[in-house]
DNA sequence: TTGATACATAGAGGGCTTTCTATGTAGGCG
DNA sequence: CGCCTACATAGAAAGCCCTCTATGTATCAA
């Protein structure tokens, strides 16, 4: 008796580039740190939050917090803008929402 | 002149233990290898997919395809049947709807 | 029982991540 | 200018993650 997998796979592969870059975006919101900065700026406004508002109550230094708000902004889930010595962070729901779609399988392009 | 940051912050903190289980969800799929297990596991249909089809076509040994699927098992976005010595991984919708309504503050309960 | 197949687990190695301290840059005030 | 504040960057140390090979467990067939 033949006893070799049956499972038919139609779908084509995900392609390399594009797996990577999901993963990065996800990448981004997955830290325990960056998940309470994203809940401290997205509960802002769309003016954002001053740093200064973000570097005391989570505990860690400043300039880990701006290692991680740049992660975040690099991966287009936060926007930031100058406005004389402070710098404001506030969320980009459109890139949220893509990702969003994404994991329920409402995304254009295929995703899972 | 007082140049103190004035920012308001009226919302409450996000749960240390709340932003690690967030953050550990987001990390299982957070990686390129998972990203395309995920997709092949749920465009497969609710019988998931058999682990023989996984390993091949992602190019790395079955062992490591085990790790992952482990990883994302524990994450609760798959479940996991056997029969007989096979193994067939599929899609927990529900886990990856949270997730998905997390990210876009449909949330119940306070993220961000 | 013996052997083969399917999958899981263990342990090691290399690379990436996150943290810190120290320092750099830029704007506002006197 | 000279100093202070706000934020970013650099470099080093410690820990975690992902990969592999080797081995273990379970099911099925002969």
């Amino acid at each position: 008796m033949d006893t070799s997998c049956r499972t038919t796979q139609i779908d084509a592969p995900l392609d390399d580039d594009r797996a990577q870059d999901i993963a990065a975006a996800l990448k981004a919101l997955a830290d325990p740190t960056r998940v309470k900065l994203m809940h401290r700026i997205a509960s802002a406004g769309p003016d954002g939050v001053c740093v200064c508002e973000l570097t005391v109550p989570l505990g860690i230094s400043q300039p880990s917090v701006s290692y991680h708000l740049r992660i975040l902004r690099d991966a287009g889930v936060v926007g930031s803008r100058r406005e004389g010595t402070f710098a404001y962070y506030s969320a980009r729901g459109e890139a949220l929402h893509a990702l969003s779609d994404l994991l329920v399988g409402r995304e254009a392009v295929a995703a899972w």
